[in-house]
DNA sequence: ATGGTTGGCACCCAA
């Protein structure tokens, strides 16, 4: 195994659709695995050759048509470990792979729970809060070292979004969603490494709605996607960038891409 | 206070 690990994590909302954007990632950044959500595509069809070309020979896939989904594509050996139901309704939303290190690596994309943030009204809250609750269940089992990344579609933190106040009430930012995640991450130590390498309060979104006349005027982030690593782990992580620019590149997503890297 | 955009797919649903 190489003595550096860098792995990237995004939201692509259609790998078909951003095919392009996605090769100009692994061109200009070279990450040794890419982990994908919300790629909208069954496997059959995924476009598999342009990772392929690039070296990302590696390819594990789990999608359904037209919602959801996630992917792993990588240039070093990975072994599928299992594909987590944690709604138990069969939507594609995590595998986890074994590296030839041993560590873990998992790749979630958390229901984002509808517009009203109420169990009893909304049905998709609640699912979204059982999900985030199975999730802690298993992050108590963990025995290997795991990094665990992806599409949160929780905002913890003040500084994680760009009005506390205002977004109190909005899913994504609710003091039962934030207090759900704060259970997931001591359920298994999990270290932020976010949050390890911008600390709170400095300005951190991954995420900005389609629906703003110009985004980054506007700037009404969210920080929806994370890394989290065991603690053994989270030692060993040398770099964590938001790739900020990405949110500008030609028929963008509305998240950017999570790099991290290791030095064993 | 409301509506604003996007992709997949077949008309509106989820985000």
């Amino acid at each position: 195994m190489n003595d550096r690990l860098k792995i990237a994590s995004w939201n692509i909302n259609s790998v078909r659709a951003r095919i392009d954007i996605v090769e100009r990632l692994l061109r200009e950044e070279e990450p040794d695995i890419l982990c994908l959500q919300e790629t909208k595509v069954v496997n059959d069809i995924f476009p598999t050759a342009m990772f392929h070309q690039l070296g990302y020979t590696h390819q594990v896939l789990h999608g359904q048509p037209m919602h959801h989904g996630v992917a792993i594509l990588s240039r070093v050996p990975m072994r599928e470990d299992d594909r987590l139901d944690w709604q138990a309704n069969g939507e594609p939303r995590h595998i986890g792979v074994q590296l030839e290190n041993g560590f873990r690596l998992e790749n979630v994309y958390v229901p984002a729970g509808g517009d009203i943030p109420d169990r009893t009204l909304n049905p998709k809250f609640g699912q979204k809060l059982d999900f985030v609750e199975r999730m802690t269940r298993w992050s108590e089992t963990l025995k290997t070292p795991t990094l665990i990344v992806g599409d949160f579609n929780i905002a913890p933190l003040e500084s994680d979004v760009w009005s506390h106040k205002q977004l109190l009430d909005v899913v994504s930012h609710t003091p039962i969603e934030v207090e759900a995640l704060a259970g997931m991450q001591a359920a298994h130590g999990w270290v932020d490494l976010g949050r390890t390498f911008i600390p709170a309060p400095e300005r951190y979104y991954s995420w900005w709605s389609y629906r703003a006349k110009d985004w980054a005027a506007s700037d009404r982030g969210r920080r929806l996607d994370h890394m989290w690593a065991s603690p053994q782990l989270a030692a060993q992580a040398t770099t964590h960038r938001v790739l900020e620019p990405c949110r500008s590149w030609t028929r963008p997503s509305d998240h950017v891409p999570l790099i991290v890297e290791f030095e064993f």
